[in-house]
DNA sequence: GTGGACACGTGATAC
DNA sequence: TGTATCACGTGTCCA
């Protein structure tokens, strides 16, 4: 009803063509002029109306799109779509964070607490200890007899272990431990650093026992 | 204009009021009766219309609320804010199961590698294994001479270790033994069960070395 | 002035 | 039956 009693005035009611004085003004004003408008309005809804309709058809392939993410939903609404998505995104963000969280995993994977897939090895003072504080970290195979071998380069370099964390999976092992003991320079840091090198070169042998 | 050529025919070109004639069926029936519907018509086009707005508004809301989900991506058309909505769907869904795969978290949570909040033991035969193989787990705070009091508990069983896995992460300790050569019978596990309590129930001591 | 995006009212359809 | 959802054409605003 509004949209009539808008449309008809602007479009009927004010005709355009002011190409006046050809022949005849009043014809040229009130029925030639306006003819064409009129036909160019006619291509324009159309035109106008083949955008939309290209718009909704982008907007509902998107729409199938989702239903089909979404487990079995299939058939719902454009509304419960919506609103199971958004339940959808929260809970797999809220899943994200807290196995992130929970697993030590997504930040300062650099530093991450699992034994990588290459050895490596680092001795490194600890900043702000007294006392000559070392942490050595390295990752190496796991083997029979780790343990005893680290055990015997510590009492070689006379360091003692205040602190150590060991995780071992999927037949790599990963070991940190806080040295002491040392002493003040630099020469208790590399002859540390050798020994666990010589621990971590050692070959595998093959276990026997399951 | 195909709206207000379809529409008024229907509501409009019918003159409405014609309450004559009460004994004249003829008038009844093409006059009286389709007032009575033409403005019903009126009162159900204007029910439908509202109806048709609440539910534009319940869709739309879900797009404000897609909008304020999705990381600044305030401003976008509808489409392009469900392009969006499904690309992050995917994206978490990947992410969730590769950060699952990688910490094998997600699956058997009961057998988490991860040490559990609370002290925990279980020691029970390796099915399919010959030799007497036994698996022992436990969970406890981690604190100096853990490793010594498992050690001295283990050989006071005469229990050989074959296997060990250990975690120790935030204080908390996560260790898996296998152990072999405690006899065929009932009375090994029980012994070992009994030994490994011991190790776990005891006090930790204050550290005094960072 | 041209096209894109949106809200609106309406007819059609399914339950 | 009414009730809810959808597609459509249109008016309107904006860049």
């Amino acid at each position: 009803m509004q949209s009539t009693q808008s449309y008809y005035p602007k479009q009927i009611s004010f005709p355009k063509g002011q190409r006046v004085l050809l022949t005849n003004n009043i014809y040229n004003k009130n029925f030639f002029k306006p003819k064409s408008t009129a036909e160019a309005k006619v291509i324009a809804a159309k035109k106008h109306s083949e955008s939309e309709k290209r718009r909704r058809m982008r907007i509902n392939s998107q729409y199938t799109t989702l239903r089909a993410i979404l487990p079995d939903l299939i058939k719902m609404d454009k509304a419960s779509v919506l609103g199971e998505t958004v339940r959808k995104v929260r809970e797999l963000k809220k899943a994200l964070t807290e196995v992130e969280a929970a697993c030590h995993c997504g930040d300062r994977r650099d530093e991450c607490v699992l034994p990588g897939g290459v050895d490596k090895l680092s001795v490194e003072q600890c900043e702000g200890e007294k006392g000559g504080l070392v942490k050595a970290t390295f990752s190496c195979e796991d083997r029979l007899g780790l343990i005893s071998d680290m055990t015997r380069a510590l009492s070689c370099v006379k360091g003692r272990v205040v602190r150590a964390e060991m995780v071992t999976v999927g037949g790599r092992s990963k070991n940190a431990l806080w040295v002491q003991g040392l002493g003040g320079g630099n020469e208790g840091v590399v002859a540390l650093k050798r020994a666990l090198k010589v621990v971590i070169d050692r070959p595998v042998l093959p276990r026997n026992i399951i």
